[in-house]
DNA sequence: CGTCCTCGGTTCGACATCCCAACCGAGGAG
DNA sequence: CTCCTCGGTTGGGATGTCGAACCGAGGACG
């Protein structure tokens, strides 16, 4: 598996505040529409005119995501007719890598942005029952729910590099 | 624990495109500098001008994210001085469900959008050794990651009254 | 008392982005 | 030939953004 960006990393120093990836990620795909757009190709309508459906978003900007997206590397064109020429936009690893994403500001909307949900996500893996999918971050290395545990930050020697701090002995209180 | 907002829902039904909480979600939470807002409130700081150099936000901006936030309900003054009459920003309960959108921001941004991570997270729970933090969506219900299985949507009968009529949905392979 | 400082904003002007509606060119279909 | 769809582009007005300057309340210092 691909363990870091291939096309547009972001350079952490050019950004303003506190050098964290949350920033860099939402510099990548969190202008308005760009998260929309990426469900709506998970989704499974790639062309521009399903897309601009699905999302409501205006044609223009409906453009200038796209291209932002394709060349941050998250969605990919591919040609799906030569006559007319026409061609569709596909998640690349990385933008199926944001699902996480949506699922986690889905169930926060459904909790907290809409009185009824409009859609259910049911589940029946192997030999389980269907079931409304309830998720939660789990620690891949331990099992424990994240957000139950203690979880520390600790700034890497890129992260001190960019904070100003010198290289060793100082933490943050 | 609260199951919907108390404060600030939105109207699915006046938003473009699919009726979706994440739309929604994104109206509440989506605009330039505000999860960077909720980061930098979540790392204990309250005040505002910890919170102007931690996001790196224009002051003006973040007056108006903050006021914003508040009355999305994420974040809530609390007075924390009387004489000067000072007052800092806090996480309400739904700001604390934000959580996991930035716990799912950062890793996609850990993998994708930096070359060297200037934090890491590490986890030491219960007496398990200390790890990096690397964590998935778990169905609470089945215990099963949630995109390694079979995950369908259903319009609920609120969500189909919005869209009038359910289209067909295709999903990618 | 007068001057300085910090904190939490507000105001201003230049600029970028956004939205909507109209338009456009390539390529079928009839 | 005319019409249609698809995937955009273009223009103009509204809205959002930015950086720097300003401001008022309230200490702190002398």
């Amino acid at each position: 598996m691909q363990t870091h960006c291939v096309t547009a990393l972001y350079d952490l120093a050019g950004l303003p505040g506190r050098p964290c990836t949350i920033a860099a990620a939402l510099e990548l795909v969190g202008e308005r529409w760009s998260l929309l757009v990426v469900r709506e190709v998970s989704l499974g309508n790639h062309r521009f005119s399903d897309i601009a459906r699905g999302t409501g978003a205006p044609r223009d900007r409906l453009t200038a995501r796209l291209n932002a997206l394709v060349t941050a590397g998250v969605l990919e064109r591919r040609q799906y007719s030569d006559s007319p020429p026409r061609s569709g936009y596909h998640l690349t690893p990385s933008g199926r890598d944001l699902l996480p994403v949506l699922q986690a500001l889905l169930q926060w909307g459904d909790r907290w942005a809409a009185e009824e949900p409009p859609v259910r996500l049911t589940h029946a893996p192997g030999d389980s029952e269907e079931h409304t999918v309830d998720a939660e971050w789990v620690c891949r290395t331990c099992g424990e729910p994240v957000n139950s545990s203690r979880v520390e930050r600790v700034l890497t020697p890129a992260g001190r590099a960019l904070s100003g701090l010198p290289a060793e002995e100082r933490h943050e209180h």
